[in-house]
DNA sequence: CCCCAGTCCTGCGGGC
DNA sequence: TGCCCGCAGGACTGGG
């Protein structure tokens, strides 16, 4: 489930691999049970191999790599989904390795997609491909970069409850499912509230806790949860897993009130954690 | 416009 | 004990 930390902590791996060094594609591969990689390898090569890794990215919950040179650039974009990391370093497995790049000049010299379950992507746009995949209007401001004010004000969807307000991407990007119930809980809101009965305050501590728990779990490198799926780049676990205040942590005592049990509820068709006492 | 269910896919854990 | 089904939830799609 890599959200905004998890997709975040890649990014840095690879920045930590590659940059600030003058590094150059030179091959670019892939494994047997092909996901979603567009355009198709052969017309990858021809555009990437030879080239410069220019930019590290990350728009929301994937990873763009900028390479070529200085007019004619192209974006890389890794999206993980569910189960896929971005590595500079030893893959789980080569079962569900997806796809390979090598790079010269450079401490790392690979850099590899592997993907479980195969629900992500890896595909290569020009400037304007990206702009309209992925550029405003597409996907909303980063999470970690949106203002309080325009956060108050992307969030002005009257009867849209205020939990699968915050998972769509197109509102605020790199918010996931893990992440919204936490920083609901951790503000004191209920995750059913309905946004337009949302006081400034209420907006105010939500926007608050949303950046302390996103900037927070950047500095655990994400959280591992029990499948082990989620991995930083150097294949090594996440340590926010262990600071969850109500995430996966259905009727055990809330850590907040130490009275009330942790009930899960569903919305949009995924689970919610919450304590009924703390968040009103 | 928004909501909902279905789709992709694999591995696991709960239940029988 | 062993097997099978359902669930996990990223993003997207089509129908209501």
């Amino acid at each position: 489930m890599p959200e905004l930390p998890e997709v975040e902590t890649m990014r840095r791996g690879i920045l930590g691999a590659v940059g600030g060094k003058i590094v150059t594609v030179e091959k670019v591969r892939c494994r047997k049970k092909p996901i979603a990689i567009r355009p198709a390898l052969s017309s990858m090569r021809k555009r990437i191999v030879g080239q410069t890794v220019l930019k590290i990215d990350r728009i929301g919950k994937r990873v763009v790599m900028e390479i070529g040179r200085k007019q004619a650039t192209s974006f890389l974009v890794f999206e993980p989904r569910m189960t896929g990391l971005v590595l500079v370093a030893n893959p789980p497995t080569r079962e569900h390795l997806r796809f390979g790049m090598t790079l010269g000049h450079c401490d790392v010299s690979q850099i590899y997609y592997w993907d479980r379950r195969g629900l992500g992507n890896v595909r290569l746009f020009d400037r304007s491909g990206l702009e309209e995949h992925l550029g405003p209007g597409k996907i909303g401001p980063d999470a970690l970069k949106i203002s309080l004010e325009e956060f108050s004000a992307v969030l002005r969807q009257p009867r849209r409850e205020v939990k699968v307000a915050l998972l769509d991407q197109k509102l605020i990007a790199g918010i996931g499912n893990l992440y919204a119930s936490e920083m609901l809980h951790a503000a004191k809101v209920h995750p059913q509230r309905e946004c337009r009965d949302l006081r400034q305050r209420d907006l105010k501590r939500m926007y608050e806790q949303m950046r302390e728990i996103l900037q927070k779990a950047i500095r655990y490198e994400g959280s591992t949860l029990s499948d082990g799926t989620y991995r930083n780049s150097l294949n090594q676990e996440g340590g926010y897993q262990n600071q969850h205040q109500v995430y996966d942590k259905e009727g055990e005592k809330c850590r907040h009130c130490r009275k009330a049990l942790i009930e899960r509820i569903t919305q949009a068709q995924r689970s919610t954690f919450f304590c009924r006492r703390c968040q009103k």
